[in-house]
DNA sequence: GTCTATAGCTGGATAGAC
DNA sequence: GTCTATCCAGCTATAGAC
Protein backbone atom coordinates (compact mmCIF):
# COMPACT_ATOMS: atom_id res chain seq x y z
CA UNK A 1 0.00 0.00 0.00
CA UNK A 2 2.93 2.37 0.44
CA UNK A 3 3.86 4.19 -2.68
CA UNK A 4 7.16 6.17 -3.35
CA UNK A 5 6.32 8.85 -2.16
CA UNK A 6 4.97 8.06 0.98
CA UNK A 7 8.12 5.69 1.36
CA UNK A 8 10.60 8.37 0.95
CA UNK A 9 9.17 10.92 3.27
CA UNK A 10 8.82 7.67 6.10
CA UNK A 11 12.40 7.30 5.47
CA UNK A 12 12.78 11.11 5.30
CA UNK A 13 11.41 10.89 8.80
CA UNK A 14 13.47 8.56 10.50
CA UNK A 15 16.35 9.83 8.76
CA UNK A 16 15.45 13.13 10.89
CA UNK A 17 14.77 12.17 14.07
CA UNK A 18 17.89 10.02 14.15
CA UNK A 19 19.59 13.67 12.78
CA UNK A 20 17.96 15.17 15.19
CA UNK A 21 18.90 12.24 18.17
CA UNK A 22 22.36 12.88 17.47
CA UNK A 23 21.99 16.40 18.40
CA UNK A 24 20.18 15.73 21.54
CA UNK A 25 23.54 13.40 22.63
CA UNK A 26 25.87 15.95 21.57
CA UNK A 27 23.79 18.83 23.61
CA UNK A 28 23.94 16.44 26.41
CA UNK A 29 27.12 15.57 25.95
CA UNK A 30 28.50 19.58 26.17
CA UNK A 31 26.22 20.11 28.97
CA UNK A 32 28.66 17.75 31.18
CA UNK A 33 32.00 18.57 29.67
CA UNK A 34 31.69 21.67 28.25
CA UNK A 35 31.61 23.05 24.82
CA UNK A 36 35.07 22.38 23.56
CA UNK A 37 34.91 18.63 24.97
CA UNK A 38 32.67 17.44 22.14
CA UNK A 39 34.58 14.57 20.92
CA UNK A 40 32.80 11.74 18.27
CA UNK A 41 33.87 9.14 20.29
CA UNK A 42 32.15 10.55 23.08
CA UNK A 43 29.21 11.56 21.07
CA UNK A 44 28.53 8.41 19.06
CA UNK A 45 29.19 6.71 22.27
CA UNK A 46 26.08 8.54 23.77
CA UNK A 47 24.08 8.41 21.10
CA UNK A 48 24.31 4.83 20.80
CA UNK A 49 25.95 3.87 17.62
CA UNK A 50 29.78 4.44 16.60
CA UNK A 51 31.88 7.36 15.66
CA UNK A 52 31.71 6.55 12.02
CA UNK A 53 27.86 6.54 11.55
CA UNK A 54 28.06 9.96 13.00
CA UNK A 55 29.28 10.64 9.45
CA UNK A 56 26.28 9.02 7.82
CA UNK A 57 24.45 12.04 9.32
CA UNK A 58 26.93 14.55 9.18
CA UNK A 59 29.76 16.12 6.91
CA UNK A 60 32.33 17.19 9.61
CA UNK A 61 32.29 17.88 13.25
CA UNK A 62 31.52 21.75 12.45
CA UNK A 63 28.44 20.44 10.99
CA UNK A 64 27.72 18.84 14.11
CA UNK A 65 28.42 22.48 15.39
CA UNK A 66 26.39 23.85 13.00
CA UNK A 67 23.22 21.91 13.69
CA UNK A 68 23.31 22.32 17.53
CA UNK A 69 23.60 26.42 16.58
CA UNK A 70 20.90 25.79 15.06
CA UNK A 71 19.21 24.11 17.52
CA UNK A 72 19.86 26.78 20.61
CA UNK A 73 19.02 29.40 17.99
CA UNK A 74 15.23 28.34 16.89
CA UNK A 75 15.15 27.38 20.79
CA UNK A 76 15.82 31.15 21.83
CA UNK A 77 13.49 32.73 18.69
CA UNK A 78 10.61 30.78 20.15
CA UNK A 79 11.31 31.44 23.58
CA UNK A 80 11.97 34.74 23.24
CA UNK A 81 8.78 34.89 21.34
CA UNK A 82 5.96 33.52 23.67
CA UNK A 83 3.64 36.53 24.72
CA UNK A 84 4.55 37.85 27.99
CA UNK A 85 1.40 38.30 30.72
CA UNK A 86 1.19 42.10 30.88
CA UNK A 87 0.52 44.45 28.28
CA UNK A 88 2.99 47.25 29.83
CA UNK A 89 5.94 47.71 27.83
CA UNK A 90 8.11 48.73 30.46
CA UNK A 91 6.71 45.28 31.90
CA UNK A 92 7.08 43.71 28.70
CA UNK A 93 11.41 44.81 28.26
CA UNK A 94 11.70 43.86 31.67
CA UNK A 95 10.48 40.23 31.39
CA UNK A 96 12.03 40.04 28.28
CA UNK A 97 15.45 40.95 30.15
CA UNK A 98 14.76 38.63 32.58
CA UNK A 99 13.74 35.70 30.17
CA UNK A 100 16.41 35.94 28.46
CA UNK A 101 18.91 35.80 31.61
CA UNK A 102 17.56 32.79 32.47
CA UNK A 103 17.79 31.00 29.00
CA UNK A 104 21.16 31.85 28.84
CA UNK A 105 22.03 30.58 32.84
CA UNK A 106 19.90 27.62 32.32
CA UNK A 107 22.77 26.26 30.03
CA UNK A 108 26.07 27.77 29.64
CA UNK A 109 27.85 25.80 27.14
CA UNK A 110 24.42 26.92 25.27
CA UNK A 111 25.06 30.45 26.11
CA UNK A 112 28.96 29.96 24.89
CA UNK A 113 27.67 28.68 21.28
CA UNK A 114 25.37 31.18 20.89
CA UNK A 115 26.82 34.42 21.98
CA UNK A 116 30.07 34.06 22.55
CA UNK A 117 33.17 33.02 19.73
CA UNK A 118 35.29 30.68 21.26
CA UNK A 119 34.90 27.38 19.24
CA UNK A 120 38.44 27.91 16.73
CA UNK A 121 37.20 27.24 13.16
CA UNK A 122 33.54 27.20 13.66
CA UNK A 123 30.78 29.96 12.23
CA UNK A 124 27.28 29.47 11.77
CA UNK A 125 26.06 29.09 8.42
CA UNK A 126 23.85 31.67 7.23
CA UNK A 127 20.70 29.13 8.08
CA UNK A 128 21.40 28.57 11.31
CA UNK A 129 22.02 31.90 12.21
CA UNK A 130 18.18 33.60 10.47
CA UNK A 131 16.22 32.65 13.56
CA UNK A 132 18.95 34.55 15.61
CA UNK A 133 18.39 37.80 13.41
CA UNK A 134 14.24 37.18 13.69
CA UNK A 135 15.13 37.94 17.68
CA UNK A 136 17.19 40.92 17.20
CA UNK A 137 14.01 42.52 15.51
CA UNK A 138 11.84 41.27 18.43
CA UNK A 139 14.25 43.14 20.78
CA UNK A 140 14.05 45.88 19.00
CA UNK A 141 10.83 45.83 18.66
CA UNK A 142 9.98 45.67 22.25
CA UNK A 143 12.62 48.55 22.51
CA UNK A 144 10.28 50.55 20.09
CA UNK A 145 7.50 50.36 21.86
CA UNK A 146 9.26 51.82 24.94
CA UNK A 147 10.25 54.85 22.75
CA UNK A 148 14.14 53.50 21.94
CA UNK A 149 15.00 53.54 18.42
CA UNK A 150 18.24 55.26 18.32
CA UNK A 151 20.89 52.45 17.15
CA UNK A 152 22.89 53.35 20.23
CA UNK A 153 20.76 52.80 22.28
CA UNK A 154 19.59 49.89 21.14
CA UNK A 155 23.76 48.54 21.28
CA UNK A 156 23.89 49.89 24.92
CA UNK A 157 20.77 47.77 25.96
CA UNK A 158 22.39 44.81 24.44
CA UNK A 159 25.32 45.49 26.41
CA UNK A 160 24.26 45.76 29.67
CA UNK A 161 22.01 42.51 29.43
CA UNK A 162 24.74 40.55 27.99
CA UNK A 163 27.13 42.20 30.58
CA UNK A 164 24.72 41.05 33.55
CA UNK A 165 24.71 37.87 31.99
CA UNK A 166 28.08 37.46 30.95
CA UNK A 167 29.32 38.69 34.47
CA UNK A 168 26.62 35.93 36.31
CA UNK A 169 28.04 32.86 34.26
CA UNK A 170 31.45 33.87 35.02
CA UNK A 171 31.93 34.59 38.27
CA UNK A 172 28.87 33.14 39.69
CA UNK A 173 27.89 30.25 38.28
CA UNK A 174 24.00 29.02 39.52
CA UNK A 175 24.07 32.01 41.80
CA UNK A 176 21.69 35.43 40.83
CA UNK A 177 24.12 37.84 42.28
CA UNK A 178 24.00 39.60 38.95
CA UNK A 179 20.67 38.70 37.61
CA UNK A 180 18.84 39.60 40.83
CA UNK A 181 20.29 43.12 39.44
CA UNK A 182 18.06 42.98 36.03
CA UNK A 183 15.20 44.88 37.21
CA UNK A 184 17.33 47.72 38.40
CA UNK A 185 19.38 47.99 35.64
CA UNK A 186 16.61 47.75 33.49
CA UNK A 187 15.04 50.89 35.34
CA UNK A 188 18.45 52.92 34.93
CA UNK A 189 18.99 52.50 31.46
CA UNK A 190 14.70 53.48 30.71
CA UNK A 191 15.36 56.85 33.05
CA UNK A 192 18.33 57.27 30.83
CA UNK A 193 17.27 56.56 27.34
CA UNK A 194 13.32 58.24 27.79
CA UNK A 195 14.11 61.30 30.06
CA UNK A 196 11.26 63.11 29.46
CA UNK A 197 8.31 60.67 29.42
CA UNK A 198 5.31 62.02 27.47
CA UNK A 199 7.14 64.27 24.51
CA UNK A 200 7.97 63.68 21.50
CA UNK A 201 11.53 65.25 21.73
CA UNK A 202 14.25 63.23 20.97
CA UNK A 203 14.48 61.81 24.41
CA UNK A 204 18.77 61.71 24.38
CA UNK A 205 20.92 64.42 25.28
CA UNK A 206 22.33 65.83 21.44
CA UNK A 207 26.45 65.62 22.51
CA UNK A 208 28.17 62.74 20.82
CA UNK A 209 30.49 60.17 22.79
CA UNK A 210 33.97 60.86 21.94
CA UNK A 211 35.90 57.76 21.03
CA UNK A 212 38.92 56.31 22.85
CA UNK A 213 41.43 58.67 22.46
CA UNK A 214 44.80 56.32 23.04
CA UNK B 1 86.32 37.00 40.70
CA UNK B 2 82.67 35.58 40.85
CA UNK B 3 81.68 33.78 44.26
CA UNK B 4 79.58 31.04 44.58
CA UNK B 5 76.46 33.99 45.52
CA UNK B 6 76.74 35.88 42.07
CA UNK B 7 76.90 32.76 39.81
CA UNK B 8 73.94 31.98 41.10
CA UNK B 9 72.06 35.08 40.46
CA UNK B 10 73.43 35.46 37.06
CA UNK B 11 72.32 31.64 36.37
CA UNK B 12 69.11 32.85 37.99
CA UNK B 13 69.02 35.57 35.81
CA UNK B 14 69.74 34.03 32.67
CA UNK B 15 66.70 31.23 33.83
CA UNK B 16 64.38 33.90 34.16
CA UNK B 17 64.71 35.68 31.55
CA UNK B 18 64.70 31.96 28.98
CA UNK B 19 60.97 31.66 31.42
CA UNK B 20 60.19 35.36 30.21
CA UNK B 21 61.41 34.50 26.50
CA UNK B 22 59.31 31.30 26.87
CA UNK B 23 55.92 33.50 27.79
CA UNK B 24 56.98 35.96 25.45
CA UNK B 25 56.45 33.70 22.75
CA UNK B 26 53.49 32.00 23.89
CA UNK B 27 51.45 35.18 23.68
CA UNK B 28 52.89 35.51 20.12
CA UNK B 29 51.12 32.59 19.03
CA UNK B 30 47.44 32.94 20.93
CA UNK B 31 47.56 36.35 19.52
CA UNK B 32 48.01 34.84 16.00
CA UNK B 33 46.25 31.65 16.94
CA UNK B 34 43.39 32.15 19.41
CA UNK B 35 43.95 31.39 23.36
CA UNK B 36 43.01 27.85 22.79
CA UNK B 37 45.48 26.89 19.63
CA UNK B 38 48.55 27.04 22.14
CA UNK B 39 50.38 23.59 21.88
CA UNK B 40 54.14 22.96 22.62
CA UNK B 41 55.40 22.38 19.93
CA UNK B 42 54.34 25.41 18.13
CA UNK B 43 55.21 27.31 21.03
CA UNK B 44 58.40 25.72 21.05
CA UNK B 45 59.50 26.36 17.66
CA UNK B 46 58.31 30.00 18.01
CA UNK B 47 60.87 30.03 21.23
CA UNK B 48 63.59 28.86 18.91
CA UNK B 49 63.81 25.84 21.17
CA UNK B 50 62.17 22.00 21.36
CA UNK B 51 59.29 21.33 23.09
CA UNK B 52 61.17 19.11 25.70
CA UNK B 53 63.22 21.90 26.54
CA UNK B 54 59.40 23.61 27.55
CA UNK B 55 59.62 21.26 30.59
CA UNK B 56 63.00 22.46 31.93
CA UNK B 57 60.79 25.52 32.91
CA UNK B 58 57.38 24.65 33.26
CA UNK B 59 56.03 21.57 34.52
CA UNK B 60 52.77 21.56 32.68
CA UNK B 61 50.78 23.52 30.05
CA UNK B 62 48.71 24.72 32.73
CA UNK B 63 51.67 26.28 34.43
CA UNK B 64 52.35 27.67 30.73
CA UNK B 65 48.46 29.38 31.33
CA UNK B 66 49.04 29.90 34.62
CA UNK B 67 52.37 32.52 33.99
CA UNK B 68 50.47 33.48 31.08
CA UNK B 69 47.49 34.74 33.35
CA UNK B 70 50.23 36.45 35.90
CA UNK B 71 52.13 38.28 33.95
CA UNK B 72 48.86 39.44 32.20
CA UNK B 73 47.24 39.95 35.63
CA UNK B 74 50.34 42.26 36.52
CA UNK B 75 50.17 44.23 33.25
CA UNK B 76 46.56 44.80 33.87
CA UNK B 77 47.28 45.93 37.71
CA UNK B 78 50.16 48.63 36.36
CA UNK B 79 48.02 49.80 34.13
CA UNK B 80 44.84 50.64 35.68
CA UNK B 81 47.16 52.03 38.70
CA UNK B 82 48.68 54.42 37.01
CA UNK B 83 47.31 57.67 37.70
CA UNK B 84 45.21 59.88 35.60
CA UNK B 85 46.14 63.71 34.54
CA UNK B 86 42.39 64.83 35.69
CA UNK B 87 41.41 65.28 39.59
CA UNK B 88 37.87 64.85 39.02
CA UNK B 89 36.03 62.01 40.48
CA UNK B 90 34.02 61.45 37.85
CA UNK B 91 36.59 61.82 34.81
CA UNK B 92 38.70 59.71 37.20
CA UNK B 93 36.08 57.14 36.80
CA UNK B 94 35.25 57.59 33.17
CA UNK B 95 38.86 57.81 32.37
CA UNK B 96 39.26 54.27 33.86
CA UNK B 97 36.61 52.93 32.33
CA UNK B 98 38.10 53.59 28.96
CA UNK B 99 41.30 52.55 29.89
CA UNK B 100 39.90 48.97 31.03
CA UNK B 101 38.33 49.25 27.57
CA UNK B 102 41.62 49.85 25.17
CA UNK B 103 43.17 47.21 27.22
CA UNK B 104 40.55 44.54 26.37
CA UNK B 105 40.33 45.53 23.08
CA UNK B 106 43.99 45.71 22.44
CA UNK B 107 44.61 41.93 23.07
CA UNK B 108 41.13 39.57 23.42
CA UNK B 109 43.51 36.55 23.69
CA UNK B 110 44.29 38.06 27.00
CA UNK B 111 41.11 39.37 27.71
CA UNK B 112 39.46 35.92 27.18
CA UNK B 113 42.40 34.52 29.86
CA UNK B 114 41.85 36.94 32.31
CA UNK B 115 38.13 37.64 32.11
CA UNK B 116 36.43 34.59 30.95
CA UNK B 117 37.09 31.13 31.60
CA UNK B 118 37.17 29.54 29.06
CA UNK B 119 40.46 26.89 28.98
CA UNK B 120 38.78 23.64 29.79
CA UNK B 121 40.88 22.54 33.21
CA UNK B 122 42.59 25.53 33.75
CA UNK B 123 41.93 27.97 36.85
CA UNK B 124 44.94 30.51 37.88
CA UNK B 125 46.88 29.71 40.95
CA UNK B 126 46.60 32.56 43.96
CA UNK B 127 49.88 33.90 43.17
CA UNK B 128 49.13 34.90 39.87
CA UNK B 129 45.42 35.94 40.44
CA UNK B 130 46.37 38.22 43.19
CA UNK B 131 47.16 41.33 41.11
CA UNK B 132 43.73 41.08 39.61
CA UNK B 133 41.92 41.56 43.41
CA UNK B 134 44.27 44.53 44.00
CA UNK B 135 42.53 45.50 40.45
CA UNK B 136 39.42 45.25 41.55
CA UNK B 137 40.05 46.92 44.90
CA UNK B 138 41.10 50.05 42.87
CA UNK B 139 37.81 50.15 41.40
CA UNK B 140 36.10 49.79 44.22
CA UNK B 141 38.60 52.61 45.57
CA UNK B 142 37.25 55.00 42.60
CA UNK B 143 33.80 53.84 42.74
CA UNK B 144 33.82 55.21 46.14
CA UNK B 145 35.25 58.07 44.96
CA UNK B 146 31.61 58.93 43.44
CA UNK B 147 30.19 58.20 46.63
CA UNK B 148 29.33 54.24 45.14
CA UNK B 149 29.87 51.75 47.69
CA UNK B 150 26.93 49.45 48.05
CA UNK B 151 28.13 45.89 46.59
CA UNK B 152 24.77 45.88 44.41
CA UNK B 153 26.46 49.06 42.32
CA UNK B 154 29.65 47.77 42.20
CA UNK B 155 28.42 44.66 40.36
CA UNK B 156 26.64 47.02 38.38
CA UNK B 157 29.48 48.57 37.66
CA UNK B 158 31.28 45.60 36.06
CA UNK B 159 28.78 44.45 34.59
CA UNK B 160 28.15 47.46 32.76
CA UNK B 161 31.76 47.95 31.42
CA UNK B 162 32.47 44.45 30.68
CA UNK B 163 28.83 43.85 28.86
CA UNK B 164 30.47 46.89 26.52
CA UNK B 165 33.75 45.34 26.42
CA UNK B 166 32.32 42.21 25.59
CA UNK B 167 29.89 43.00 23.06
CA UNK B 168 32.77 45.02 21.38
CA UNK B 169 35.32 42.35 21.35
CA UNK B 170 32.57 39.44 20.07
CA UNK B 171 30.61 41.42 17.69
CA UNK B 172 33.02 44.14 16.01
CA UNK B 173 36.52 43.78 16.80
CA UNK B 174 38.66 46.13 15.95
CA UNK B 175 36.14 48.34 15.85
CA UNK B 176 34.47 51.29 18.57
CA UNK B 177 30.71 50.60 17.94
CA UNK B 178 30.52 49.62 21.63
CA UNK B 179 33.43 51.17 23.41
CA UNK B 180 32.25 54.74 22.16
CA UNK B 181 29.12 54.44 23.97
CA UNK B 182 31.66 54.31 27.37
CA UNK B 183 30.85 58.45 28.11
CA UNK B 184 27.46 58.01 27.90
CA UNK B 185 27.03 54.19 30.33
CA UNK B 186 29.47 56.20 32.58
CA UNK B 187 27.20 58.48 32.65
CA UNK B 188 23.66 57.14 32.99
CA UNK B 189 25.15 55.19 35.61
CA UNK B 190 26.16 57.93 37.78
CA UNK B 191 22.98 59.23 37.51
CA UNK B 192 21.30 55.95 38.46
CA UNK B 193 23.87 55.79 41.71
CA UNK B 194 24.06 58.96 42.78
CA UNK B 195 20.58 60.94 42.38
CA UNK B 196 21.21 63.28 44.70
CA UNK B 197 24.51 64.91 44.27
CA UNK B 198 25.08 66.40 47.79
CA UNK B 199 23.38 64.18 50.29
CA UNK B 200 24.46 61.48 52.48
CA UNK B 201 21.25 60.03 52.15
CA UNK B 202 21.39 56.34 50.61
CA UNK B 203 21.05 57.40 47.17
CA UNK B 204 18.94 54.30 45.78
CA UNK B 205 16.09 53.30 45.69
CA UNK B 206 15.03 50.66 49.00
CA UNK B 207 13.00 48.20 46.87
CA UNK B 208 14.59 44.91 46.55
CA UNK B 209 15.21 43.07 42.95
CA UNK B 210 13.12 40.50 42.74
CA UNK B 211 15.08 37.39 41.69
CA UNK B 212 13.97 35.53 38.38
CA UNK B 213 11.01 33.52 38.75
CA UNK B 214 11.95 30.57 36.68
C1' DG C 1 23.17 2.71 7.40
C1' DT C 2 25.88 0.48 10.44
C1' DC C 3 29.59 -1.82 11.67
C1' DT C 4 35.04 -3.13 12.38
C1' DA C 5 39.38 -1.68 11.45
C1' DT C 6 42.53 1.61 10.69
C1' DA C 7 44.77 5.48 8.55
C1' DG C 8 46.94 9.78 9.56
C1' DC C 9 47.75 13.20 12.45
C1' DT C 10 48.53 16.04 16.67
C1' DG C 11 48.51 16.47 21.32
C1' DG C 12 51.14 16.37 26.08
C1' DA C 13 54.72 14.34 28.31
C1' DT C 14 59.03 11.32 29.20
C1' DA C 15 63.78 8.77 28.58
C1' DG C 16 68.26 9.17 28.09
C1' DA C 17 72.46 10.75 25.53
C1' DC C 18 75.39 14.72 25.58
C1' DG D 1 69.69 22.60 29.76
C1' DT D 2 69.12 21.07 25.43
C1' DC D 3 68.73 17.84 22.28
C1' DT D 4 66.82 13.36 19.48
C1' DA D 5 63.80 9.84 19.78
C1' DT D 6 59.79 8.03 21.32
C1' DC D 7 55.58 6.74 23.94
C1' DC D 8 50.85 6.81 24.34
C1' DA D 9 46.57 8.79 24.16
C1' DG D 10 43.38 11.30 21.81
C1' DC D 11 41.39 13.23 17.73
C1' DT D 12 38.87 13.51 12.88
C1' DA D 13 37.99 11.07 9.11
C1' DT D 14 37.95 7.14 5.67
C1' DA D 15 37.84 2.20 3.63
C1' DG D 16 35.36 -1.57 2.96
C1' DA D 17 32.61 -5.66 4.56
C1' DC D 18 27.85 -6.64 5.58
Amino acid sequence: MTNKAESTDWREGRRRSAHDAIIDAAWSLVSDEGLAGLSLRDLARRAGITAPTVYAYFDSKNAIYDAMFGRAATEFAERMAEPFECDDPREILTASARRFAHFCTNSPARYQLLFQRTIPGFEPSPESYAPAVRSLALARSRLALNGITEARHVDMWTALITGLVDQQVSNDPGGERWTRLIDESVAMFLTHCQPIQASRKRPSRPTRAKGIPT
